[in-house]
Parts: C-alpha cells; structure tokens; sequence
DNA sequence: ATCCAGGACAAGT
DNA sequence: ACTTGTCATGGA
C-alpha cells in the first residue's frame, strides 16, 4: 500500500469565520475535530482543514476539489460580518454573539443532509453520529489510501441494502424511512437537486411530503443543504430559547415560533436561530469532539 | 432500572 | 390547527 499523493491549497475566507464553531454547531454529523483542525468528506475527498486567521490550510484526498466548492460547503464564503452586525441589532443575539460570532451556514450535500436530519429525530447527538458513520462504513466507499474515511452512500446502494445492514447501523424505526427515501431518489422520483432551485415555499412544501420529514427536518435540510439560509428550524432548544428570551417564559407553538422568526430574522433567520441553538446548548457544545 | 434524546406520525379534541 | 401517545435504541 503506498500513500497517495495528498493535495493541499490555502481558501481564503470571509472575515469572522469560525470554522471549529461552524462545526460543532449541529449542522453537520460526520465532521470530527482535531486538536488543531478538523477531518471531513466531502465530494468524494477526504479532506483535513485547519484555520490560520483569515484563511483555511486544507489537506484532501481523493478527487481534486475547487477551493471554492470547500467555502461554499463550509459556509466561509458567506458576508458573515455583515450578517452578524445586522443580527446584532436584536437585543438577544447582540448578547449571545459574544460566544457565538464566526458560525456560519454549511452547505452540506442534500443527501447526506436529508438522511442525517432524517435520522435525528428523537434521537441524541452521539447516537446520530454513530448511525451516520456505521451507514457510510458499511455502505459507502472506502476513499483510496485515506486513513480512515468512506463516503456516504449513494441512494442506489442504500435502496438496496438489507434489513440486517440498516439494523446494524441502528437507525431503529428511522429504517423504513431512509430506504424509501433511498427508493425515490434512485428511481429518479426525487431530484433534490432542483429542489434547491425551487422558490422556498414549494421547497419546503415538498420536502414536508417525504416520508420521515416533518417541519423541524425540512428547515434543517432546507438551511443546512439545500442554501436557504431563511428557514428556521425549530427543535426542542431553540423553542426554550425562543420563549424564554422573547417571550417572557411563555409558551408558544413551535409553527407560531417559526412564523415569528420569519417576519423578525427574515432571509437570516437560519442564522439567528443557529445563535439561539448555540446560546441554548451553552456549555453542552463546548468540547471537542462533543 | 429508569429516563432522555435537535421529532414524525396518526388519532383524538 | 393544537394536543396526546407511540415509536427503536444507546447512553447517562
């Protein structure tokens, strides 16, 4: 076994980007950090990345990637000090943006986005993440000479894995709906591609047709891979969040939530509700690895 | 052992 | 439209 010859290139990036942020922020599952950095796939590569201030040192392996396709992927070629000093004109986030700045929206690709979030319902992070990673294990393809790295895989093969390989993954009562999943996109009755061209509403009303997906997964696959950096994903913290920080304590809807932050955050409403995710979890989120 | 986890779904108000 | 009970599984 020789090693390959692993390619390597500086991205510069936005100003105020906070990539280990950006990563254990929740959006994505499959990212671990390093001591110094981070290894993911993405496209096929397995990729290293560290960030030097205001630019990304990347290792990949596998298919040559454009240095641009990574910042797009990572959210680093978004206007993030402007965002941020738009979002700062809310009370709540100016405070949160403390421990909060420099986290932006990934653009991860759809599939793997829409069975992780698929995968995420009733469940907890760890266990999210030892579904997603025993299901590229077992299913993916082993990236030539990469230490350890397999992509995640495609519909065709998840369609037709069987019952023992997707019980092994521990998907539980998720099982069903990520191989009907897998059916439609291999048989060419979901193109989540042209989803993402599709005007919002129509994306989300879509998406809330598919089996497993309901409206806190749609937002999530809607923002964090599909770019509508307007959804607004509601989960059990962020509607804490919500109630208590602008609502007095009082209870409300996770949909009237939703409805609220929409004529609030407008088009960054995706990215105020990562604050408040991140504000919620606090401490929870801080570790590495974690 | 018992409870919880970035909800979805179907059935009952 | 909002509320309730159920769902498989590993970890705390």
């Amino acid at each position: 076994v020789r090693p390959a010859a692993a390619a390597s290139a500086h991205v510069s990036i936005a100003h105020g980007y906070h990539l280990e942020r950006t990563l254990r922020s929740g959006q994505c599952f499959r990212w671990v950090l390093t001591p110094d950095g981070a290894q993911g796939v993405l496209y096929g590569a397995a990729v290293s990345v560290r960030q030097d201030r205001a630019r990304l040192v990347v290792t990949w392996q596998g298919p040559s990637m454009q240095p641009a396709r990574l910042a797009r992927y990572l959210g680093a070629d978004q206007p993030l000090r402007d965002i941020q000093r738009a979002l700062g004109q809310d009370r709540v986030l100016r405070s949160l943006l403390a421990r909060t700045s420099g986290i932006a929206i990934m653009r991860q690709e759809p599939w793997e986005c829409l069975v992780s979030f698929v995968i995420s319902a009733f469940n907890n992070i760890p266990k999210i993440q030892m579904s997603v990673q025993a299901l590229a294990r077992r299913l993916g393809e082993r990236i030539p000479s990469a230490a350890a790295a397999w992509t995640f895989p495609s519909p065709e093969r998840l369609a037709r894995a069987g019952d023992a390989v997707l019980r092994g993954c521990v998907l539980g009562y998720r099982a069903p709906y990520v191989r009907a999943l897998a059916r439609l996109v291999a048989d060419g009755e979901l193109d989540l591609k042209a989803v993402a061209t599709m005007p919002f509403d129509d994306a989300r009303r879509l998406l809330l047709d598919l089996p497993g997906v309901g409206e806190k997964v749609a937002d999530c696959v809607l923002l964090f891979g599909l770019g509508f950096h307007q959804a607004f994903p509601v989960d059990v913290w962020v509607q804490r969040a919500v109630e208590q920080w602008y609502f007095n304590g009082r209870s409300r809807t996770p949909r009237a939530i939703r409805v609220w932050a929409h004529d609030r955050f407008g088009p960054l409403a995706g990215y105020a509700q990562q604050h408040l995710f991140a504000g919620a979890r606090g401490r929870l989120m801080t570790g590495v690895g974690a």
